[in-house]
DNA sequence: TTAGTTAGTTCATTGACCTGACGAAGTGGA
DNA sequence: TCCACTTCGTCAGGTCAATGAACTAACTAA
C-alpha cells in the first residue's frame, strides 16, 4: 500500500490553503489579494482570511497600497515575505573553499560570506571547525537583524545515504576528501552548540541536488522532468522531478563524476580508471589546455578559462574530449528520462558557451529517436547555488507547512 | 509559474476523498467501510456517505457480510469493484503478435486474446486491420457481459512524442516497423467506428511505460524512484516516480534499446550502429546461443531459451556480453537516477535469473559509491504487461476522478 | 439469556469556503 | 466640483462536507 494516504478533512483543506498562498506570495515576490484570489481559484474572502493569519504569525508583510499601476479604481495592497521573518543558513564547501549565506522566505540572499581555504585532506570535524566562523558571523548577522534562523543546510561534495528518517542523509563517501561514513552531522551541531545555538536544525545534502533545488525554484519552476548537471570541483548530476530534486536514497545525488567509461582510462583519485571526472571535470580540462587551476581564483576563473578553452587549439581539443565524454555518459541517461531540460551548472556551466556548444552538438548523436533536440541551458545562479539551495531546503519547510511553523512558534 | 496550482475548497474535498476511497476499494480488493476509515483517517460516518455515492453511481458493488473472519462481533460489510462495472480495452502488439485484453476497475484480466502475426513490413493501417477482429471479439464480450467499455489503450514498441494534449501522444517511431510520424490513432478511431463504437476514447503509449504501470501498480505500489526495463522484441526503458511511469515529452518512454554503445559496431535495423539491441537484445541473445527465434512459441520460448542460455558454453558467453552491454548502459543511468528498485521486464525479464544474476554481478562495478547494491527483480506479470497496463491508463482515469465519471454518465 | 465486541447509521455540530452586497480608494469626464 | 466607473478589500449570511457521539445491528462466548 502507498504510505497511508490521508483523507482530507476542513483542517487539511485550511492547511493546503494556507501553504498554497504563503508559496505564492514567496516565489511571486509582491502581490495583492485579488491576484492571489484569481491565481488560486479561491475567492477573495478566502484569501484575506489566510492572508491575515500569515500576517499574524508574521510570516507575509502587508506594503500598503501600491503606487498607481492600476488602470482606474482602488490600488491593490501588495504583500510580501515578511521582512523580519525566518532565515536559513546555507553552508557549501569544496576543496579550495568554504562559503556560507542568509536566505529569506523568499529565497533572497541577505547575507553572504566566502573563504577561501585549501581543504584537501581534511577531516570532518577540521572541515567544520574551518566552517565556523563564518557560520557564527552570519548567525550574529541574523540576530542583529532581529530575525531567527529556522535551521542550517549544508551542500557536501558527496554521495549521501539515506537513514531511517529520509530528511536526515548521512554522508556516505566524498571521493575527494577520501571520506567514507562521515558524520558531518554530529560535528556541526556541536558547532552550533558552542555558537549558542543548541538544537539548531541541520540538513545535509548532496551538492548538486541543493544547487538543482536553487537553479529550478529561480529559472524553470514549471520543469517536469529535467536533469541538472553541476557540482564544483567534481561533476554531479541530479533528476529533478516536478521542481522536486529527486536525489535517490543510495547515492543521494549521485557519483556522476565517477562513472566508469574507460576500463583501461586513467586511475582517478577516486581509487578507480577512467571516471567520467578525469575526462570531462574541471582539472582535466584545465590540464589538458595546459592551464594547471592555479592562479585563477574562483570567481574569474571561469571567463578566463574559457576564453583559453576556446582560443587555443590544446583547448579546443580538450573540450572535444570532454564533451565526447558526457555525451557518451549522458546518452543512456537522456534516451531514458528524456528530460524537458537539462541544465549545466556548476564549474562546468561557468564555463558556458565554451562547453554548451560543443554538448550540444555531440549529444544528438548519443541519443537515438529525436526529432528535436532536448534544450540545454546554463545555469544563472553561478557558485552560489548549492548554498542557496541548501538554505531553501530549510526555509521551503515552513513554506510548505505554514500551520506546523506557526503552532511551534505560538504554541 | 506551476500549472495554476488550484486552492481546495468544500468540492475539491469531497472529490480528493471520493477517488481515495474508490483507488483503496479497486487496489486492495474486498474491503469494509471500518478498514477504510482506519487507512483514510476519515470517520466511519464519512467513509459511509462517499460508499453510498459510489454505489449509486455503479462503481462499487456491496458484497454483503463476511463469513465470520471476525473475532467477535458484527461482521463487516465488504465492498469491491462493481462486477458490471466499467471496463478498458488494451492492446499490444509487436514483430510476431498482436493481443489484446479486458481489464476491470481492480486491474483484474476479465478477457484475453493473443493472435500470432508476422508483421513486420505492415504499415498503420495494415498493423490496425489485424487488430481489429480481434477488437470486435473484445467489445462484444464486454457488451454481452452487460458492461460499459470506457475506452481503448495501446501499446507500442515505439518512440511516442507529446503533442499539445499530453494525454494524446503521437507514435513518432517505430524502428521495427519503420514507421516515422504514424497515426495510429486515426486508424484505430475508424476502426471502432466500424466496430459500432465511434467516438471511444483511445489512448497510445509506450510499451514499456505502459508495462512499468501494470508491473508497479501490481508488484511495488509503494516504490519512490524506479527503473523499469522491458520491452518484447525490443530493448525498453521507463522512469517510475512514485507508481505514476514518466516517459517524458521527446522520447515517450524511451529508445533505450537504440542506445549507441559501439561506434563502429554491428549495424541495427534501425540504421544506425552497436546499438544495446544489438548485444541485449532477444535476438542477438538467440543468434549467439546459436538458436534463431523459431519454433519458439512466445509463452514457452522463455523457458527454454533460458535453459539453452544457461546449459551451452556459447549461451554462457552470450548472456555474459549482454550483461556487459546492458551494464555499460546502465551505469550512467543509475548513477544519477539511484532508483530504489529497477524491474526487469518484457521478453528480458523472462528470461529470468540466467539474465539476472550476470547482470547483477557487472552491475556494481558501472555504478560508483554505491555501499550496497540496487535492488534488481524480475517482473511478475509475464508478457501480458504492456497491454494491461495500457488498459489501465483508461480505467486510471475513472478511479483517479470518479466524479467526473459519474457526471458524465449520470449528466 | 446476557454481557461484550465490532460494524454501520443517524443527526446535530463545526469549520472552511462561497455568494452577494457593501464601503474604500482611486481615475477620468462633464 | 461632482459623478459615473472601476477595482480592491471586507462583512454577513448560506452552503457543503467532515466530525463526534449516540444508537442500532449482528455476531460470539460464557
Amino acid at each position: 500500500m502507498r504510505e497511508a494516504e490521508r483523507g482530507a478533512g476542513a483542517a487539511g483543506m485550511r492547511r493546503h490553503n494556507l501553504a498554497l498562498v504563503l508559496r505564492l506570495i514567496t516565489e511571486s515576490g509582491p502581490v495583492s489579494r485579488v491576484e492571489l484570489a484569481g491565481r488560486t481559484g479561491l475567492t477573495k474572502a478566502t484569501v484575506s482570511s489566510l492572508v491575515s493569519e500569515l500576517l499574524e504569525a508574521m510570516l507575509v508583510h502587508d506594503i500598503g497600497p501600491a503606487g498607481g499601476t492600476t488602470a482606474g479604481g482602488r490600488p491593490a495592497t501588495l504583500l510580501e515575505p515578511a521582512p523580519l521573518g525566518p532565515l536559513a543558513v546555507g553552508l557549501q564547501f569544496d576543496l579550495d573553499h568554504v562559503a556560507g549565506c542568509l536566505v529569506d522566505l523568499g529565497g533572497r540572499v541577505r547575507a553572504r560570506e566566502l573563504r577561501r581555504v585549501h581543504a584537501a585532506g581534511l577531516g570532518p570535524r577540521e572541515l567544520v571547525g574551518a566552517l565556523r566562523p563564518l557560520l557564527g558571523r552570519l548567525l550574529t548577522a541574523a540576530v542583529d537583524a532581529g530575525r531567527l534562523v529556522a535551521g542550517v543546510g549544508v551542500a557536501a561534495p558527496a554521495v549521501m545515504a539515506a537513514t531511517e528518517d529520509a530528511d536526515d542523509p548521512l554522508l556516505a563517501w566524498a571521493p575527494q576528501f577520501g571520506w567514507r561514513d562521515a558524520d558531518l552531522h554530529a560535528a556541526l551541531s556541536g558547532a552550533l552548540t558552542a555558537l549558542g545555538a543548541p538544537g539548531m536544525a541541520v540538513r545535509i545534502g548532496n551538492d548538486a541536488a541543493c544547487a538543482a533545488r536553487a537553479e529550478f525554484r529561480a529559472g524553470h519552476p514549471d520543469a517536469g522532468l529535467a536533469l541538472y548537471l553541476g557540482g564544483e570541483s567534481e561533476i554531479g548530476a541530479c533528476v529533478v522531478a516536478d521542481g522536486v530534486p529527486r536525489p535517490g536514497v543510495r547515492l543521494g545525488g549521485s557519483a556522476f563524476g565517477h562513472v566508469p567509461l574507460r576500463p583501461r582510462g586513467a586511475r582517478c583519485p577516486c581509487g578507480a580508471r577512467g571516471c567520467l571526472d578525469s575526462y570531462a571535470g574541471r582539472a582535466a580540462l584545465l590540464t589538458a589546455a595546459g592551464r594547471p587551476d592555479q592562479g585563477l581564483t574562483r570567481m574569474t576563473g571561469g571567463a578566463r578559462l574559457s576564453t583559453a578553452l576556446t582560443s587555443t587549439e590544446a583547448g579546443q581539443r580538450a573540450v572535444a574530449a570532454a564533451a565526447d565524454a558526457l555525451g557518451e555518459a549522458l546518452g543512456p541517461l537522456l534516451a531514458v528520462l528524456d528530460p524537458d531540460l537539462v541544465v549545466l551548472g556548476g564549474r562546468l556551466g561557468g564555463l558556458g558557451d565554451a562547453v554548451l556548444e560543443p554538448l550540444r552538438r555531440r549529444l544528438s548523436g548519443f541519443v537515438p529517436g529525436l526529432a528535436e533536440p532536448i534544450p540545454l541551458r546554463a545555469a544563472t545562479l553561478g557558485p552560489d547555488a548549492a548554498m542557496r539551495g541548501a538554505a531553501l531546503a530549510i526555509v521551503g519547510q515552513i513554506v510548505a507547512e505554514p500551520l506546523a511553523w506557526i503552532t511551534e512558534m505560538f504554541g
